[in-house]
DNA sequence: ATCTTATATATGACTAAACATATATAAGAT
DNA sequence: ATCTTATATATGTTTAGTCATATATAAGAT
């Protein structure tokens, strides 16, 4: 499961609890590819503890709630390096909002239209959120090795965000000429 | 739920059974946009039976087992009109290879370019797949106000797989300069 | 004074989807 | 002769993911 070894590769550069790897993994560094919900962070994270990839420690705190740390172990290392090698199957495509389009021509066209320019403005608005993600660009001389892939993975989401938003347009334009 | 109206949907057009559902439509005409189980169509023609949405009647076969013909009704139809004027939400992004890529800088350079080449193998056969989808284009003569939309999905698709090709090329040439 | 936000972990309940398998018959291939 | 493929429907089980809610404290806002 590709959640579980997201959150190893995530222990192997630091220690770390579930709501800080919520908060700051996942609603941002690698959001724009996995998205995760709280509750099965934890329960993902009971998991990697039983089968001995990560372990915990409670961190007492006085003024704010008690914190589990959690660490990966060498046999959590090992098995991200033998995941990192297997091959990774294409994601199943479910796009709600081509269903809609398929059966569109029912519609009339203004309301077509105006379908599709609301999804442009959340494509559009997407966009937007991936450019404000600081990551050096791959000339920068901050570039690191690591922050080249991770470079990478966002350059992944900017082009296909700005196919989606050139496609949007052509098909407005399309439907306007109709 | 998405696949209940794809079912709908299709069921518009002319009464089906489970089988052709899945080996007609969610197989061939819409796999670029939404793939289904078996299972998962006939429990949600259940579901939609139970809505009033469809209904279905026997048709005995003599050399082969009985087919399950469903139609959509009154109720159906109304529903697949609102349905098609709700909002969608922009589907959840969850890419296993982009977290693979994501921690890829620990890996050799050599064993990076064979998981970029391998997946530029696998969309390159994807576009190939798509490409091989007979609908007519937008300036064929042949072309319908039905099939219009039709092929804007299927275009959605040709230029997102043509936008992960040349990213995936040039994440290739990249590491290569490294 | 009261409400919201941030910090922090945990569980119950549910839905969507995936995977396996059962049943039944005929045609065609090895 | 035996195996596979096509036609056709159905169910059991499991996994992944979502949504709601519980608990607890402090800081800051209205």
């Amino acid at each position: 499961m590709s959640l579980a070894h997201a959150i190893l590769g995530m222990l192997q550069k630091q220690p770390m609890t579930g709501y800080e790897l919520k908060t700051q993994c996942f609603d941002d560094s690698i959001a724009h590819f996995w998205q995760a919900d709280q509750a099965q962070i934890y329960r993902t994270l009971d998991k990697l503890a039983e089968q001995g990839f990560v372990e915990s420690r409670l961190e007492v705190q006085e003024d704010r709630p008690n914190r589990k740390v959690y660490s990966i172990t060498d046999a959590g290392r090992a098995e991200v390096h033998r995941w990192l090698l297997t091959e990774q199957p294409l994601p199943t495509i479910r796009e709600p909002f081509l269903v809609q389009l398929f059966f569109a021509g029912q519609l009339d066209n203004t309301q077509i239209i105006a379908m599709l320019e609301q999804q442009l403005k959340a494509h559009e608005q997407q966009l937007a959120t991936y450019r404000a993600i600081p990551l050096p660009s791959f000339d920068n001389p901050n570039m690191t090795r690591e922050l080249t892939f991770q470079r990478m993975t966002l350059e992944a989401g900017l082009s296909n965000e700005q196919a989606c938003i050139d496609w949007l347009r052509d098909c407005i334009a399309h439907v306007k000429r109709m």
